[in-house]
DNA sequence: ATGGCACGCATGGCGTGA
């Protein structure tokens, strides 16, 4: 089984970029992030016309998550769950050939004096809590999505000069290790312990490409008895060189279900 | 040290992203 990640920044603006990846690539599940559509407004009908089936959330503007997915999910739920502060267009869940998939767009976080900071700090708490509720870590799952962490220095181009990034911070690397460690294993890192290789590229330093300065902050994670079963994971940068890009790229994994 | 680029929107300026 072939399951992506790709942080779209706009379903609407990236769909061509979404719909040759599909077609070239043939992921089994594509999980995206940043969608910024209202429901209404997701391009539905272009995307099951691949075939593909599409679970989506999202909202005016901001965040929206979806998964693309070769067979119907059999299960399929959104957001934290009862209470306030649901999220529901940050987090969905779908289980697909028996395994959850959970699909995250984890808040930025802004400034580390802001409230968005204090708030994504407690998301990942409220996560590791979802991951108890919901999961079992003896069992396969997959969590994956734009965790906007970039977990060790390697992680990051000049990790000195981001310390007190929100991305980089020790209380937001130290916050994101924490639901990790629940039962989750990073298959990239896993399988390329010492590759540095970002998924995103900020838009305003335009040169940061071709210097490969950029940050690791998608990510792909699976609960043991499925990371075991992990073959290949890579991130694909050719989306990122494309016309019109998003700044984040594709990241996929490879699973061997037997 | 600062700003830079792109996105959506009751849109020619702002909030947001990372």
């Amino acid at each position: 089984m072939k399951i992506a990640t790709f942080n779209v920044n706009s379903i609407r603006k990236r769909l061509p970029i979404v719909l040759d990846w599909l077609e070239r690539r043939q992921p089994d599940v594509l999980c995206l992030q940043e969608t910024k559509a209202q429901d209404k407004d997701f391009p539905l009908l272009d995307l099951t016309a691949t075939g593909y089936h599409a679970t989506f959330k999202g909202e005016k503007s901001y965040n929206g998550v979806a998964v693309l997915s070769r067979t119907e999910p059999e299960e399929i739920s959104y957001g934290f769950g009862g209470g306030k502060e649901r999220d529901e267009s940050r987090l969905i869940r779908v289980v697909i050939r028996g395994i959850p998939i959970i699909n995250t767009y984890i808040p930025q976080g802004f400034e580390l004096d802001s409230p968005k900071y204090a708030y994504k700090l407690a998301w990942f708490h409220r996560l590791r809590r979802y991951f108890e509720r919901h999961l079992s870590r003896d069992r396969p799952a997959i969590w994956c999505g734009d965790m906007n962490v970039a977990p060790e220095p390697i992680d990051v181009h000049s990790p000195e000069k981001h310390l007190k990034h929100v991305c980089f911070h020790e209380d937001a690397r130290r916050a994101y290790k924490n639901t990790v460690s629940w039962g989750f294993v990073d298959v990239f890192r896993r399988l390329h312990p010492d590759v540095q290789q970002f998924t995103f590229f900020d838009y305003r330093r335009p040169s940061s490409l071709d210097a490969n300065k950029g940050w690791r902050i998608d990510h792909i994670l699976a609960t043991p008895p499925l990371a075991t079963k992990c073959t290949r994971a890579e991130v694909d940068i050719e989306p990122r060189r494309a016309k019109e890009a998003s700044d984040h790229t594709f990241l996929w994994a490879e699973f061997s279900l037997e």
